[in-house]
DNA sequence: TTAGGGGCGTGATATTATAACATTCGCCTC
DNA sequence: GAGGCGAATGTTATAATATCACGCCCCTAA
């Protein structure tokens, strides 16, 4: 991510934020600077680390807490088979996302409005779904 | 499950295992009958805690190693978002499943074959699928 | 017999995440 | 301005999940 694009996602998370009536406090702004500019799926304590150039704060639960509300807000995906973070790269328009991950060069491409599964057992109600691919990009596909 | 239907599962687990070239020995056979006696998702150090009667053995590689094996052989699946694993209850064919997990009740339900995804990535090429949907079961189902 | 490998025991430690409580800050009301 | 309230954050500790590293035992094949 460019550092114009950068900036400009940051001020439309901003606004959202403003919209849904929250606020994208410094921590939460910041943290959310760091999992954009990553260019792939970003862990907790790896976060945790680029946040605290001085002494004291920056304790796991800062980072935690700002993971959280990143996700409520739609901002930001956890990657569940990795233990990871991803920016969401789309409009924060709803929950769920499918992710595209490639394990060569770890680039994350998000897809949204996926059909619902052809075959879901009789009755079920789905309220959230975590779909995660893995494999090559076509970059790093083998030839 | 029934205890006919975990002896007749534990039997089948171990002809399958014999035909990869492999053994279910009694550490895995108990471990695999702890997961599919469940009637749920169990937790890696639930089932270190009832593996271990006596005062000494079973650490947390022990539980590890055996989930890692029948995994691989495709006898049990990890629900990444819980961090927690299901016994396949299917012929274990292939790698990948489709888990319908019940939030309320923990039952879960497994499909296999789901379509390619509709809307990825040209030329990404996938190797391991993760797919979870949480939600509610028929029984469980809010009227 | 003697390696060699697989499986497992064991102790230590790494990694990921949360609980519990204190503090600060803005805002609203009195 | 004083006081109270709630949201956000700081801080300490600990829980929960997972792996590393080493060595032993057993089997088997040369």
């Amino acid at each position: 991510m460019t550092a114009d694009s950068l900036t400009k996602a940051l001020a439309a998370a901003e606004t959202h934020c403003v919209e849904r009536g929250e606020k994208l406090t410094p921590v939460r702004k910041r943290v959310l600077e760091l999992v954009l500019e990553a260019d792939g799926p970003v862990k907790a304590y790896d976060l945790l680390e680029a946040l605290k150039p001085g002494p004291g704060s920056a304790k796991p639960p800062t980072v935690y807490r700002a993971l959280d509300f990143l996700m409520t807000a739609g901002l930001v995906h956890k990657v569940e088979a990795l233990n990871a973070f991803v920016g969401c790269s789309h409009a924060p328009d709803d929950g769920g996302a499918e992710l595209f991950i490639c394990s060569t060069c770890g680039s994350v491409e998000e897809r949204h409005g996926a059909p619902e599964p052809v075959n879901a057992p009789a009755g079920f109600m789905i309220q959230r779904s975590v779909v995660e691919h893995f494999g090559q990009c076509a970059n790093c596909r083998p030839a």
